[in-house]
RNA sequence: GCCGGGGUAGCUCAGUGGCAGAGCAACCGCCUUGUAAGCGGUAGGUCGUGGGUUCAAUCCCCACCCUCGGCUCCA
């Protein structure tokens, strides 16, 4: 007898498996099952159920399943490569999200190339066709080192997990320490694992070889560089042909490629690196996203600041950046009265601002505020458009405050954040806690508790959802990280607010209490966008370009059926750029659908098309982007709904 | 920084040890257009930069720069 997840309960036969509890259930769950849960452990489907034992089935189109699925296909891989690589070292090979990775050492430094890719994937169908089982075998570690005596990397990761050391990769690839797990797939292919796997290869078969990657041996930078190889794997053909076309629409998003198309900004070579020049379209988008921020920041009661770009040495040996951040900051220049430095962050500079003077409690919270342009030396490799770049401007604030203040002081941030964030039409939110990291920072264990435990008091009091980041913190304090999800489901961390006691100690910041005493202000670190360039980048992919029509670069286009109408259309242009909008034209030179492609290739929200009929009465024919066109709308009315749509700051898509 | 791919016209991309190519875009004509590509013509290149091999290099070799996919890192 066995207990089912709805609580029912079942009687088998003694010695019953998974698969005959499945089957005894229904055909279709037989077919889909992958694996089981036995009293909360996975196990494979042929693994016999204790009687009383609690049951479930994992299916191959559940998370759980396509685990099982794509760890599995993952030693198909790895059997392949050793078959048609001779002297092949496999290492570790887990499932991942939408796939799995396997990582190689090929002998003599050899590489996989594109073709190789080919052959694998080929080679991979063949050990699918061929269904071989997934037989698992325990035994003692003396065993297992005995069977893998010629991969290095498995008796590495079997002496790990039996010593105790293992992590929870290892553990994934091993098991426990009590007993050493295998798979055996064929006579000449065994591969260390903890499992579950599929009954046999037969049951797989809906993957892709994606792409291949240098990666560090257990992610040490000092380490060996294997080789990996990454795929997806999925519980039907169908299945597996969405994926890849979710990624050929992501693609179409890349902001990078938007960038070009529509002529937002470049990384000309010659700049260097990581440096990036805006033009006129990508700049007109840009200060409306930095006049709405400031709009904000006025009325949230922030006071505007500037700081310059260099700063003597000094100030970043005061603030500690110098002594982590040396290898990201731009080299010093050498000059007669010292040494210079390009600044990599804002925060020092303000706390110079704020010690100008002596500060009363009166005048906490003090919320200083500035777009702040810094510069940091991100390692040639790590650049990715305007995601990870090298000159970039932070809406940076730091806000001083009373202990007193703090936890409500975070409270209202947080709102303020969320209430700029879904103006530019992100509707979720993950948040993240991070906490301190031991090696990686400065201050006392009292002061770290303190702010940390501030933080979570404002999170639970808006009643969020957060995970937290253990060891994740920047040096000088805890934070609170906020990933927004974008139109097709993607997670971007955008929005920060970092507790920081330990720059307001390091400069001697004070002001002087109700009770005439002089205390320590607490500082908060928070930046809403993080940086304009990367807020910018995210909303080109989450928008695909079709900035809502309070940000678009040209709102309006007007075109003419033909050249007599010419002069109507400028006319209509008149009227819209005397509303504040903005509005061009195209001439009649061309033809009409023609320009109407053209203008739809530019993601403009209106496009306008007047003819006779318009002249005669005053009209527009409207093309909304996105919507159905229609004809004779008075001009009075398309400016009414105009105003509507910028001023929802709604996305016409 | 490390492993691997790439850099040819404004864009997307062919190509070859011996005169540099297409489509789109641009420009000039013709067409005067009613809702996503009308026709014809013209112009456009230090083939990323520097060095080497060669009678001859965009092509082969070396170095550097930039870039893409990962790894590591991210105040």
């Amino acid at each position: 007898m066995v207990r089912l997840p709805d609580d029912s309960t079942r009687e088998l036969s003694a010695g019953s498996t998974g698969i005959e509890l499945a089957q005894a259930i229904g055909k279709r769950l037989a077919q889909a099952a992958v694996a089981t849960v036995i009293d909360g452990v996975e196990s494979d489907l042929g693994v016999a159920l204790v009687d009383g034992a609690k049951v479930s089935i994992i299916t191959s189109d559940s998370d759980a399943g396509r685990h099982v699925l794509r760890h599995s296909t993952a030693h198909v891989l790895a059997q392949a490569v050793v078959q048609l690589f001779e002297g092949a070292k496999f290492s570790i090979g887990p499932a991942i999200e939408d796939g799995f990775y396997y990582d190689f050492d090929l002998p003599n430094n050899k590489t996989f190339s594109d073709q190789d890719l080919v052959a694998i994937q080929e080679r991979m169908q063949k050990i699918v066709e061929a269904d071989q089982p997934f037989v698992r075998a325990e035994m003692t570690t003396k065993e297992a080192l005995k069977i893998f005596k010629d991969q290095p990397y498995k008796c590495e990761i079997i002496e790990r997990v039996t010593k105790g050391k293992g992590d929870s990769s290892d553990a994934l690839e091993a098991g426990s320490a009590d007993a050493v797990s295998v798979y055996r797939n064929s006579e000449s292919f065994v591969d260390l694992c903890r499992g579950p796997h599929v009954p046999s290869t037969g049951r797989l078969g809906h993957f892709a070889l994606m792409k291949v990657a240098g990666a560090y041996w257990r992610g040490n930078e000092k380490g060996p560089m294997l080789q990996r190889i990454y795929g997806t794997a999925w519980e039907s053909k169908s299945a597996l042909a969405e994926h890849l076309h979710r990624l050929e629409e992501a693609e179409k998003r890349d902001h990078r490629r938007l960038a070009v198309e529509m002529d937002l900004l470049s990384f000309p070579q010659e700049l260097g690196g990581g440096l990036a020049v805006w033009h006129p379209k990508g700049g007109i988008i840009r200060k409306l996203m930095e006049d709405y921020s400031r709009e904000r920041h006025q009325n949230g009661g922030y006071k505007f600041v500037f700081t310059p770009h260099l700063a003597n040495a000094h100030l970043f040996e005061t603030s500690g950046h110098l002594q982590f951040y040396k290898d990201g900051m731009y080299p010093p220049m050498e000059m007669d009265n010292g040494t210079y430095y390009p600044k990599p962050m804002n925060c020092p500079m303000h706390c110079l601002i704020y010690r100008d003077r002596q500060r009363s409690y009166r005048e906490l919270p003090l919320r200083l505020f500035e777009l702040g342009t810094v510069y940091r030396y991100e390692r040639a490799g790590t650049l990715h458009g305007l995601l990870r770049i090298r000159g970039f401007t932070q809406d940076d604030s730091h806000i001083f405050c009373t202990e007193e203040q703090m936890a409500d002081e975070i409270a209202s941030l947080l709102d303020f954040v969320l209430s700029v964030l879904r103006r530019f039409g992100f509707s979720e939110f993950d948040f993240k806690l991070s906490t301190r990291n031991a090696e990686k920072s400065v201050g006392s264990d009292e002061i770290w508790q303190r702010s940390t435990d501030a933080l979570q008091e404002a999170l639970n009091r808006h009643g969020l959802q957060y995970t937290v980041a253990p060891e994740a913190a920047a040096f000088y304090g805890p934070k609170i990280d906020i990933d927004v999800r974008d139109a097709i489901g993607r997670k971007w961390q955008l929005s920060t607010i970092q507790c920081d006691f330990n720059l307001p100690e390091r400069f001697g910041l004070e002001y002087i209490a109700t009770d005439n005493a002089r205390k320590q202000p607490i500082m908060l670190h928070r930046a809403l966008f993080g940086s304009i360039e990367r807020f910018f980048g995210v909303l080109l992919e989450h928008y695909g370009g079709a900035f809502p029509t309070w940000l678009a670069p040209v709102q309006v286009r007007v075109l003419a059926v033909a050249s007599a109408h010419d002069e109507y259309a400028t006319k209509v242009v008149e009227r819209l750029v005397e509303g504040g909008y903005r509005v061009d034209q195209l001439v009649a030179d061309e033809q009409l659908g023609k320009r109407i492609r053209a203008s739809k290739l530019e993601r403009i929200p209106y496009i306008l098309v007047v003819g006779d009929d318009d002249v005669s009465n005053s009209t527009v024919g409207v093309n909304p982007r996105g919507g159905d066109v229609r004809r004779d709308v008075p001009l009075t009315d398309f400016m009414n709904q105009l105003s509507i749509d910028v001023g929802q700051a709604k996305s016409v898509s």
